[in-house]
DNA sequence: TTCCTTGGTAAGTGCCACTATCCAAGCACC
DNA sequence: GGTGCTTGGATAGTGGCACTTACCAAGGAA
């Protein structure tokens, strides 16, 4: 399959498939001469997943770069590496540490693992973005004046903790050790998307059903 | 409060301040003479809304123009306000109906609200944004192969009804109409980061409690 | 008086995800 | 073997976005 085949197939441009290959979010086909080169089902497959990162979970390209860098990278173990591509994602802007809000967030965090019990990620807390993100979030909606009992937030979580078992179990259904990892990352890349709309869905249906459409 | 109050009260530069003036994000000051206008407390509070809007929920500023407009109009009723300013937020490109996948997450999706009984979901299904959404992701991970099943889906949808009621218990006890707007549309953009970092988090911590750290 | 700040406006910046244009080298078909 | 299309490769340009800079004349503050 040439360029003009994997364009028509992917339904992304030659001009960007062009732009995807010098990014190197794509491996460059086999040269046959100075003006064909070859490609193959999986590059298309790549392209696939390379257009749903884009465009379905909004994540920019050098990020995609770094995060297949990870999910290639063979000469580490399983959970290492899709640890280090999922922690490749997020660009959350650095919480400000001055900030009192910022500080109090890391405190309510911190409890709110503790009442988990997530150990360990009470262990990778200064490292995680994932942290950093909860406490941004936080502190923002207390900035506001939203001041919720901490049970609610407790309640997030354990809904969230029960999404992440469900991600889980659906990997351990991959048989091959590198389709795990890539499941396991475009899994959580994705699944965001699809929460997210469905949170959104649940929330018209049960303020309909709440208040009706009046 | 002048502008450099109101500045150095939210942490936002006057030049953003000004711009934010400029685009309709943020009501104008009382004017007391061509070269002073006087904000309140009120400026201050939309002021860092707006700014969490942005930076948390990473919504465009345009379309924080538009959510802004309709929480702002009292000509309507409370549901239709926050229906109307959630359906301005989402800006995911349009689904290509013509292509088989999307097809099929029609049909998938319809078949999961049937399953769930969200009747009013249906009603509104070729309305919704949050519907379109979903179509789309559905379809993307489709596309790439991922074949769960049904259940799994249904899984995901119910956990995600179980935060919105407690999005909208939390909205109830709020004691004022506009109060009420405001916190249901605040509450429904900043509870995504919210849940996502709660999401990446507890994939860590179960990641971590399955598999180790090797 | 001298200096700073104010609101207002116009123009510029940096980043990002493409997109357009150009090129010389093949290939395909008549 | 001529004609026209496609290819990989490179460079430059585009449009959108969220600011940021620079400048202005008018108005306090010392």
């Amino acid at each position: 399959m040439r360029l003009g085949e994997l364009s028509r197939r992917s339904g992304v441009s030659t001009a960007t498939i062009k732009y995807y290959l010098r990014e190197g979010l794509l491996p460059a086909g086999r040269q046959v001469n100075t003006t064909t080169a070859e490609y193959d089902e999986e590059h298309l497959r790549r392209l696939r997943l390379v257009r749903a990162m884009i465009q379905v979970g909004r994540v920019p390209v050098a990020t995609v770069r770094e995060v297949l860098k990870h999910v290639d990278d063979e000469s580490l173990g399983r959970t290492i590496r899709m640890g280090a591509a999922l922690w490749a994602l997020p660009q959350v802007s650095e919480p400000d540490e001055e900030d009192e809000y910022v500080r109090a967030a890391h405190q309510e965090v911190g409890e709110l693992l503790r009442t988990l019990g997530w150990a360990n990620a009470q262990a990778l807390v200064t490292l995680s973005p994932a942290y950093r993100s909860l406490v941004v979030a936080v502190a923002a909606l207390r900035r506001l004046g939203y001041d919720w009992e901490s049970e609610r937030l407790v309640a997030y979580a354990q809904l969230m903790h029960r999404a992440a078992v469900l991600d889980l179990d659906f990997v351990e259904t991959h048989p091959s050790e590198a389709e795990k990892v890539e499941t396991a990352v475009l899994g959580a890349i994705l699944a965001e998307p699809l929460l997210q709309a469905l949170h959104r869905l649940a929330q018209e249906e049960e303020s309909a059903r709440r208040y009706g459409f009046e």
